[in-house]
RNA sequence: UGGGGAUUAGUGUAACGGUAGCACGACUGACUCUGGAUCAGUUAGUAAAGGUUCGAAUCCUUUAUCCCCAGCCA
C-alpha cells in the first residue's frame, strides 16, 4: 500500500486497515481464512480467501489458515487436505501459518474457567429444547435459567465433571451470564461449551466437551494474533458477542489478551447456479450432477477440473469488489476472466467436435504433407507447430450448409473456403445418405494456396479448420453449459421446486472426435484453444489414446448469437 | 409491534459536501488465415419525498423495498 494513487479507491475493509494502521490502533495486519473441515470450498469461499490472503499481502502482513474444527459430528478429515489443495491452487500461501481451532482447546478452557471464576458463566442442567424454549422470540425477552445462580464453585466442579466425561450428550451445557432480554438473541445468554461423546478428526478422543462458534472464534483469533477478522455478513449479530468475550477476559484472565477487530462483507451470488451447500449436496445425492467436483459445479474442485485458472477466478473476484451489498454477480463477467486469461496462455490446436468426411478429388491419393501451424498467434514465442494434410479431412458438420442463409460465410455447394493453414478448397459435390443428410462432400483444392493465401490475391469469406482423416486422434469431448437456465435458479413460482429450472442441455457427451495428432498424449488438466470452438482441459477420465477434453468455456460467438437472434423473430 | 445491516445504468463497483466514473453485458462499425483476439463508438444510473447548504449519491427527517438473527451449526 505504497502508491498513494490507489488510496483513492481502496475498498471499505481496506481503507478502515489504513486508517488502523495511520493510528497507531494496530501496527502490522494478520487475517485468516477459517473455514470449517466439513465440505467442499466453492467459488464463494474464493471470495474470502482471496478478500483475506490479498488483504495480508497487500499490507505486508500474515495470512493464516485456520481450520475451526469445534464440531466433530460435521467433520472429517478427508476435508482438510481438500480445503488446503483448493486454497493453494487459488495461489494463497499460508507459509507457516496452518492452524486448528482444536490445538487451542486447553486454552479456551481455561478462559472459560476464568468467565466461571468471574461470576460471567454458568453450568446450565435445563435440556435444549427448555433453552431454546426460554429463550424468548425476536420481539419477547427470554426468561432466566434456574440454573443461572449457582455459585462460583458449583459451576466449577461441574464443568470440570462435564470436561472430564462424566455427563451424558446433552445433560448440561455452559453459558456466559448475560442478558436474557437483550434484543440482540446472540447476547441471550449464549452456549459456549456442549457436551459431545464424539471421536475428532485432530484431537482423537481427548475431549467430550466442545466450544461453540461464538466463544472460540474471538480467542482463536486472538491467540493467532489476528488483527482483521474478516467474515461475511451474516455474522454482524455476533459482533457485540465477540467483543463481549474478549473484552472480559481482558478485564479478568490475567495475562495479555490481544484484541482482534471483527468487519463484515458481502457473499455474493452467481447467475446460472447455485452455492448453498445445501443445494450443492441435494444436486449430487439427486444424480443431477456427478459429484462434487462434477465440472458444472461451482466448487473450486469442480472449477478447477473444467479448465479454470485461479489466475481468471482471482481477477474476476477482484472485479466483484467487496462492499456490503449481497448482490448477483453475472457468470459473463467470469467468463470474461477466464476467456481473458486463456487467450493470451493456451495453444491453438485443431479439433473437429461434429466430423464430416471431405474427400479432395484433385489431391493425389496416398499423398501427405506438413503444414506450418502457429502455436499461438498471442505469444509468438509460443512458436510453430507440423499438422499433417492428406487427402481426405473431417471438417466440423456446422461448417457447411447445403442451402446456407445470408452471411453464412462457410462452406456450401460451389463455394471457395480456406483450410486453416492449408489451401482453399471449393465444394463440388455432396454424398448423402438415405434420410438426405450429407455424408461426404467433394472438394476440389487450389495448389497455389498452400499455406493459405491466394497469390492471385482472391479472398475468402470463411476459415474452416480442419483434421486429415488418416492422422487423427479420438477423442471424447464434453461440452459444459450453464446449470440453470434462469438466473436466478431459486426463482420459482409457488409449489414449484427449483430443480425445474436445471438446465437439461448442461451438458452434452460427443464421442467420435477428431483431433490433430499433436494431441496424442497429454496430461490431465492440459489446457488448449480448438481453434473457432472454445477453450478446452484434459479430464482426468483421459486414458492413453482415448483422451478425453472438458470444454471449459466457448470463444464468443457472434455467428452463433446471429442465429439466435434470427430464431426469436 | 424487537435488534442489526443494506439500496448508485441490465450486473458489479467507484466518487467520503464540489464535473456521477470504471468494468462486464447489450448494440454499431473497423480489422482479421479463428465469425476468436484487437480497435473505435453507442447505450443506460444516485429507491421515494421532504429538509440543511452557494452546492447533496454523500449530512438530517420520513417512507419504501431487500437481507440477517429465536442451533447444544459455523
Amino acid at each position: 500500500m505504497t502508491n498513494p494513487e490507489q488510496t483513492q479507491s481502496l475498498d471499505f475493509i481496506r481503507r478502515k486497515i489504513a486508517d488502523d494502521l495511520e493510528s497507531g490502533k494496530y501496527d502490522r495486519v494478520v487475517t485468516r481464512f477459517p473455514p470449517e473441515p466439513n465440505g467442499y470450498l466453492h467459488i464463494g469461499h474464493a471470495k474470502a480467501i482471496r478478500i483475506n490472503y490479498g488483504i495480508a499481502r497487500d499490507f505486508d502482513g500474515e495470512f493464516h489458515l485456520r481450520f475451526d474444527d469445534t464440531n466433530p459430528v460435521k467433520e472429517e478429515a478427508e476435508f482438510v487436505e481438500a480445503i488446503k489443495d483448493d486454497v493453494a491452487w487459488l495461489g494463497c500461501d499460508w507459509g507457516e501459518h496452518l492452524y486448528f481451532a482444536s490445538d487451542c482447546f486447553e486454552k479456551m478452557y481455561a478462559c472459560a474457567v476464568t468467565l466461571i471464576k468471574a461470576s460471567l458463566a454458568y453450568v446450565d442442567d435445563l435440556p435444549a429444547d427448555r433453552i431454546s424454549a426460554d429463550r424468548g422470540t425476536l420481539t419477547t425477552p427470554g426468561v432466566e435459567s434456574p440454573f443461572r445462580r449457582r455459585s462460583v464453585e458449583e459451576n466449577l466442579e461441574l464443568f470440570e465433571r462435564m470436561k472430564a466425561g462424566e455427563f451424558p450428550d446433552g445433560s448440561r451445557v455452559l453459558r456466559a451470564k448475560i442478558d436474557m432480554s437483550h434484543p440482540n438473541m446472540n447476547m441471550r445468554d449464549p452456549v459456549m461449551y456442549r457436551i459431545l461423546h464424539a471421536h475428532h478428526p485432530h484431537r482423537g478422543e481427548d475431549w467430550c466437551i466442545y466450544p461453540m462458534y461464538d466463544w472460540a472464534h474471538g480467542i482463536e483469533d486472538s491467540i493467532e494474533g489476528v488483527t482483521h477478522s474478516l467474515c461475511s455478513l451474516e455474522f454482524e449479530n455476533h459482533r457485540p458477542l465477540y467483543d463481549w468475550f474478549l473484552d472480559r477476559l481482558i478485564e479478568h484472565h490475567g495475562e495479555h489478551v490481544h484484541k482482534p477487530e471483527q468487519t463484515e462483507f458481502a457473499r455474493f451470488n452467481l447467475t446460472y447456479t447455485v452455492m448453498s451447500k445445501r443445494k450443492l449436496r441435494e444436486l449430487i445425492e439427486g444424480g443431477y450432477v456427478n459429484g462434487w467436483d462434477d465440472p458444472r459445479m461451482p466448487t473450486l474442485c469442480a472449477l478447477r477440473r473444467r479448465g479454470f485458472t485461479p489466475e481468471a477466478i482471482g481477477e474476476f473476484l477482484d472485479r466483484v469488489g467487496i462492499a456490503k451489498f449481497t448482490g448477483t454477480s453475472e457468470i459473463s463477467l467470469l467468463e470474461h476472466c477466464l476467456r481473458r486469461d486463456l487467450n493470451k496462455s493456451s495453444p491453438r490446436v485443431m479439433a473437429v467436435l461434429r466430423p464430416l468426411k471431405v474427400v479432395i478429388t484433385n489431391y493425389p491419393e496416398g499423398k501427405s504433407e506438413e503444414l506450418d501451424a502457429i502455436n499461438n498467434p498471442e505469444d509468438p514465442s509460443a512458436g510453430v507447430r507440423k499438422v499433417p494434410f492428406s487427402r481426405e479431412i473431417y471438417i466440423e458438420r456446422d461448417d457447411f450448409m447445403e442451402d446456407p442463409p445470408r452471411k453464412f460465410f462457410r462452406l456450401a455447394p460451389g463455394r471457395e473456403v480456406r483450410l486453416r493453414y492449408a489451401y482453399f478448397i471449393t465444394c463440388t459435390d455432396i454424398v448423402k445418405d438415405d434420410s438426405g443428410q450429407p455424408v461426404e462432400l467433394h472438394c476440389t483444392y487450389d495448389p497455389a494456396t498452400r499455406g493459405g493465401d491466394a497469390p492471385d490475391g482472391r479472398k475468402v469469406k470463411g476459415t474452416l479448420h480442419w483434421v486429415s482423416a488418416a492422422h487423427a486422434i479420438d477423442a471424447e469431448a464434453r461440452l459444459y453449459d450453464h446449470l440453470f437456465t434462469r438466473e436466478d435458479p431459486s426463482d420459482v413460482p409457488e409449489g414449484h421446486d427449483w430443480k425445474e429450472n436445471l438446465n437439461p442441455a448442461s451438458l452434452e457427451v460427443l464421442t467420435g472426435c477428431r483431433l490433430e495428432p499433436s494431441l496424442a498424449s497429454v496430461e490431465p488438466g492440459y489446457r488448449c484453444q480448438f481453434e473457432r470452438l472454445g477453450y478446452f482441459c484434459a479430464d482426468p477420465d483421459s486414458t492413453p489414446g482415448a483422451p478425453v477434453f472438458n470444454r471449459t468455456v466457448t470463444l464468443r460467438d457472434t455467428w452463433k448469437k446471429m442465429q439466435k437472434m434470427q430464431k426469436k423473430q
